[in-house]
RNA sequence: GCCGCGGUAGCUCAGGUAGUAGAGCGCUUCUCUGAAAAAGAAGAGGUUUCGCCAGUGCAAGUCUGGCCCGCGGCA
């Protein structure tokens, strides 16, 4: 009640689908006005996983940082975290929300609203502006929305049980359990079905309709590309992280313990790279399918942003300058 | 020139004994309440059409004959 009259503190959202130049953007708005970016990617959280996931490089440490940073910490011989203050830095730009997880352990929305609730905190102290950039659709409308989700934490013994139900008997029980819920949903995602009804049997209740708290007052900035112009962006970035070594990097990831089948699972690099390195197909079909599939994936993100937008104004641009003008206008207000 | 195999959706191919054309991939669109680069769903495509022409049938990708094209073999 307290801070219902007090002015929502502003907040920047620039995102577009993959290749489309968002980091970069972010990187130069923040240099210009001030920022600090929080990204919005559920890949790049993890730790190891850099050239696969396309994270922007984090800067040698030069001598500034360092004394800025004095007591800051060692975790396993790289430096992370000062507090709350991520020690991740590119071009000289603090961002928020790398490298924070364990590719060995599972990551969730939740955990991901809550760091970026408190990283986007500490920025407003600092003064400075907070600018999420990103592509993870669902990240991002976490935020900025603020979905409230429901605090039932997954219960992966009771989703291994389930998992071995077929849809159809999956969907008839959460029909039994709550009828409502069974109405709309996609009967026939198992993942959809086994996470409602996890939901009920924990609360013993039918689930709440949606809830939005949103606490911020946003400008969503969009990058959007021709299909052509956006497949060669991917082609061109795509050839060059392999010659970075992204092959290299999924092997060593499997070397220190993480399975082909969860390397799968991570999807687009990491699922076809680990399929060519069991020699489930050759590097040439590897390509080939990743080009393809990291297109479908852009596709698919731009479905969920277009979603957004029922909620939302985008502003789609075009150009560097456009971009400035909104963010002066935004803040003339 | 002869023999064999094939010519069906953009691509790769299914289509026993003739009865209103199918699959996978690709393409398009979409869903999303703690896995979201994940997990799922729907749709459009075959110029009255199955290389072309004729024949037999009530009925022909499906049978018969001829022709054209591709591949392999023999000469």
């Amino acid at each position: 009640m307290k801070s219902a009259k007090l002015p929502k503190p502003k907040l920047i959202v620039i995102l577009g689908p993959t290749a489309s130049g968002k980091s970069e953007l972010a990187v130069k708005l923040a240099r210009k006005f001030g920022g600090e970016i929080v990204s919005a990617d559920s890949r790049q959280v993890y730790k190891e996983m850099d050239i696969g996931a396309g994270k922007v490089p984090r800067d040698r440490p030069n001598n500034k940082q360092i004394k800025s940073n004095k007591k800051r910490i060692f975790v396993k011989n790289s430096l992370l975290f000062v507090g709350n203050l991520s020690e991740y830095f590119h071009r000289g730009i603090r961002h928020y929300l790398l490298d924070v997880a364990s590719p060995k352990k599972r990551f969730s929305v939740v955990r991901y609203q809550k760091s970026a609730f408190r990283a986007i905190k500490k920025i407003q102290q600092k003064g400075k502006l907070p600018i999420i950039c990103g592509g993870t659709g669902f990240y991002i409308q976490a935020v900025v929305d603020g979905i409230v989700l429901p605090e039932v934490k997954p219960d992966w013994k009771l989703r291994k049980k389930l998992e071995k139900k077929s849809t159809k008997e999956l969907f008839k029980l959460l029909r039994k359990l709550d009828f409502k819920r069974a109405k709309n949903i996609d009967e026939y995602n198992p993942r959809r079905l086994i996470r409602a009804i996890e939901i009920v049997k924990k609360t013993k209740k039918p689930i709440p309709a949606l809830k939005l708290q949103p606490r911020f007052n946003v400008l969503t900035i969009g990058i959007k590309k021709s299909s052509e112009e956006l497949k060669k962006l991917i082609a061109r970035r795509l050839k060059k992280r392999f010659k970075q070594g992204m092959v290299k990097e999924v092997k060593k990831l499997h070397k220190s313990g993480i399975s082909w089948k969860k390397l799968e699972e991570f999807g687009l690099e990491y699922r076809w790279i680990a399929k060519y390195l069991q020699g489930k197909i050759n590097y040439p079909k590897m390509v080939e399918k990743l080009q393809k599939d990291i297109e479908h994936f852009a596709k698919r993100q731009m479905t969920w942003f277009k979603k957004m937008e029922k909620n939302q104004k985008i502003h789609w641009i075009r150009n560097y300058k456009e971009t400035e003008k909104l963010i002066k206008k935004f803040f003339s207000f």
